[in-house]
RNA sequence: GCACGGAUGUCAGAGUGGCUAUGAGCGGGACUGCAGAUCCUGAGACCGGAGUUCGAAUCUCCGUCCGUGCUCCA
């Protein structure tokens, strides 16, 4: 929701100059950046929301809210802005860390002397900053600078929710101070409590047990990732984990995740062509103790169905639901490779694709549509080029296996992955793909 | 130093006082000329110590280690 670009999973772009090193183009930058974010978020089937504020449109309503604030007595001006008086509401303090003002003070150390010049406290913070040599700037009763960070979130979500809303989310770096000041702007500015009924924070992306950071060289960004592994084996990486955990980003990870990830979508396209007639005949009744295989199985599937509803019901226990969709498929796997019934394999097939659809499609979100888990690898390119000399020599192979001429059909073999294609062989024949 | 989280098999990672998941890896089996893929199956863990309890991975306390925050910027 109101996030900045520090805190979401994976920053989306190595670009993070500050408005100062710009000479005055800053709009242009910012425009750009919010463009490559929505690229980025729209490739990991992140859902786009109904409004994307911008701070820059709301520095009215950030004046309006500071002269609130100061009229209440909660905020004074001072010769380099005007900041927020935290001991006038000190029963807000430490809402979301439990930290004491005490607490606070002795953390701080002697390191606030120099910051703040104005501050009548360490503790409080700026609402408003007076201006700085070669800033953006903007006019205020309190002379032309910029708002304060939080207070730019307070004037934008307020503005959209009035007096409180249900969830605000974030990264965990964020609950102090900035989640902390929003509480104070917001409960003393409309006067009304709670301003925010439930905090999310979210744990951070590791790269190999390191702290993603620009000097330490280790970042890797959406894009990156995306060269080497589809977007939704990412997706099923990051929701490996609880939203609140740390998650570490390796080879590992992503191994792990797009194994998984085949494991379901090849459960998904069977379950897709087992569909043989629109109109299924009904399915025996769930039950688990069902002396009928398939009543059994419809039985798992149910519970593991609503495991997964109780995972997601629990604050948003992603592991756990994907416990449950792998079981899920597991299950479907076994179901639809047994024997069974023209009739029934087909009802149970539109029975599997409606599940898989309901959780790892519509909730999850780590399925693609119908279309593209069905469309044939060989629309790459550079596998129709070399489809005929593969097919010929798969041909070859064949003949060299059934004369049972193991050395000749390794040969080929050999060739084939010269030429960049591994063959696989399977129950239904060889396969092939490029490496 | 203070605050808040965390520590679960080889790895990743859920877990609701009694039964523990899931995936990878490893072992066995089916299918395979071999390899791989797929399917079945097995072994394997709750940081250390104390306490509460008939019973603790789960609750309490102590310790150790790890993460984040505690000045500015966002």
């Amino acid at each position: 929701m109101f996030t900045t670009s520090k805190t979401s999973p994976i920053s989306t772009t190595r670009s993070s100059i500050g408005p100062n090193e710009l000479d005055g183009d800053w709009k242009a930058l910012v425009d750009r950046n919010i463009e490559a974010y929505y690229e980025d978020m729209d490739a990991l089937n992140i859902l786009r929301a109904d409004a994307y504020p911008r701070c820059t449109e709301y520095v009215d309503d950030m004046v309006r809210i500071t002269q609130d604030l100061i009229d209440k007595g909660h905020a004074y001006e001072a010769n380099d802005g005007v900041y927020f008086h935290v001991e006038s509401a000190p029963e807000k303090y430490g809402q979301l860390t439990g930290q004491s003002i005490d607490a606070v003070r002795s953390g701080a150390g002697g390191r606030v002397d120099d910051t703040g010049s104005g501050k009548r406290d360490h503790k409080d913070f700026a609402l408003w900053k007076a201006a700085k040599p070669d800033e953006p700037t903007w006019d205020s009763p309190w002379g032309p600078g910029r708002p304060g960070w939080h207070i730019e979130c307070t004037a934008m979500s307020l503005d959209h929710f009035e007096k409180e809303f249900d969830i605000h989310g974030g990264g965990h770096d964020l609950r102090f101070p900035h989640h902390e000041a929003e509480i104070f702007q917001g409960e003393c500015h409309t006067g009304h409590a709670p301003v925010v009924h439930h905090w999310l924070h979210n744990g951070f992306v590791n790269i190999d047990g390191e702290k993603m950071s620009k000097s330490l060289g280790n970042f890797w960004t959406v894009r990156d990732i995306l060269t080497k592994v589809d977007a939704m084996v990412l997706r099923f990486a990051l929701i490996n984990a609880h939203y609140r955990s740390p998650i570490d980003m390796n080879e590992a990870l992503l191994n792990d995740a797009e194994r998984n990830y085949n494991r379901l979508l090849g459960c998904y396209v069977e379950a897709l062509k087992a569909r043989t007639d629109p109109s299924p005949v009904a399915l025996p009744h769930p039950d688990l103790a069902s002396p009928l295989p398939l009543g059994k199985s419809l039985g798992l599937l149910e519970k593991m169905g609503e495991g997964f509803a109780r995972a997601m019901d629990d604050d948003f226990n992603s592991r756990e639901a994907v416990a449950k969709v792998l079981g899920m498929v597991r299950e479907i796997t076994k179901v639809l490779n047994g024997a069974l019934e023209a009739a029934d394999r087909n009802a149970f097939a539109h029975y599997a694709v409606e599940l898989l659809e309901e959780t790892a499609a519509r909730v999850l979100g780590v399925l693609p549509p119908q279309e593209v888990a069905l469309a044939e690898p060989e629309d790459d390119p550079r596998k129709a080029e070399i489809a005929d000399q593969v097919e010929a020599l798969l041909v070859e192979r064949a003949e060299a296996r059934s004369a049972k001429q193991w050395d000749v059909a390794d040969r080929i073999r050999d060739e084939l992955q010269a030429l960049g294609v591994v063959v696989t062989d399977t129950a239904t024949g060889p396969e092939w793909d490029l490496a």
